[in-house]
DNA sequence: AATCATCCATACGGTTGCGTATGTTCAAGC
DNA sequence: GCTTGAACATACGCAACCGTATGGATGATT
């Protein structure tokens, strides 16, 4: 009757889980209950719950690195014009297959407890801020102050991300401002 | 021989817990071996884990407005000079009782997950950036710029506290750069 | 039609943490 | 020196979750 379950339709449930109510949600028994069969389908996908949770992140992994190459190789060349729309697809509703940036801080906190974990989202914010202080570059800037720039873009970022919810402001406003005001100032330092 | 235990103790090994493990390590069995006494001991001083975690977010709250307030009163009258040091201090090292920046981050992970915590770090949230925008005021920004501003510097603070350790980057001089930004910006909106 | 692998259910023993009930220690205080 | 109550220990039943073992249902294969 029912279409047999996938690894992925798993990984998505974890995600869900992991968005709604944490790392510590991301248990076998639960998680089968969510998709409506018993946790013998869990262990027959996965060995136990370490493997699961290494898929998880593998997975997070090579969407958010998959994401950065997407956003070097398509549209604009423009670098300023870049960080602009940075600045509003980073505060947007879930569009990634992983759930977008609602399980972003999710994945952020999961990593807090996770040295495993941690180890990965370390690695993609590097890969971000990278991204972030070449588009400075090309928009002009010397080396020291669009890295430095990049780490200030990226942090508000998080921390929009962070606030919002409850603060109810407007980030991407917000963010459109800091990234005029990053890139009108004065080049010496 | 050995001293008998308070509440405040209680609280303190429930914060050092939530710094390093987060907030699914606030149990009391746990909670006990770290205190080296049994958990009948808890249950002494506790009705149980619910409330126990209500006492410790209310100290924390308790202490986070008072520390609004001390910086309200204390030191320079000199607004500019406010928000600088106000960067400084936001990334130093543990100072108050209830564990300071470190534990910052993890209430905030922990109000993600516990709507009753969510909303106390709102609110205090809500007054911190209130009094931000307060100084940007008193330094001659309108408004709409002051709030925005506020906002901008709050998130790139959390944001820093967040990536700081990974990223190995130096906060203090990244947020000093934001205020210098964020005061020198042009008048106009 | 019989086989076979895939996918899932059920049942089991083990661990961890909860909350309660009851015992034990020990320092006042009279 | 006996009582009292504070501070903690010990022991119990209960529930959630883990991982394993084993059996049943289903569709594809030959």
């Amino acid at each position: 009757m029912n279409k047999s379950l996938t690894k992925l339709d798993w990984l998505q449930a974890g995600f869900r889980a992991l968005t709604k109510a944490g790392p510590q949600a991301l248990k076998a028994e639960p998680l089968a209950k969510s998709l409506k069969v018993s946790k013998g389908s869990f262990y027959w996908h996965f060995k136990d719950i370490k493997t699961f949770k290494a898929a998880m992140i593998s997975y997070w992994e090579q969407a958010a690195t998959a994401d950065v190459i997407a956003q070097i190789n398509g549209g604009t060349a423009n670098p300023t014009e870049k960080l602009y729309t940075l600045a509003q697809r980073s505060t947007e509703l879930p569009s990634a297959s992983y759930g977008g940036p609602s399980s972003e801080s999710a994945i952020r906190d999961w990593g807090k407890y996770d040295p495993n974990i941690a180890k990965i989202v370390s690695k993609i914010d590097a890969q971000r801020i990278a991204f972030t202080e070449a588009l400075f570059l090309e928009a002009g800037h010397k080396k020291t102050q669009a890295s430095q720039s990049a780490r200030l873009l990226y942090s508000a970022l998080i921390g929009l991300q962070i606030l919002a919810p409850a603060q109810l402001a407007a980030p991407q406003q917000d963010l459109t401002k800091l990234v005029e005001l990053l890139l009108t100032q004065s080049a010496a330092r």
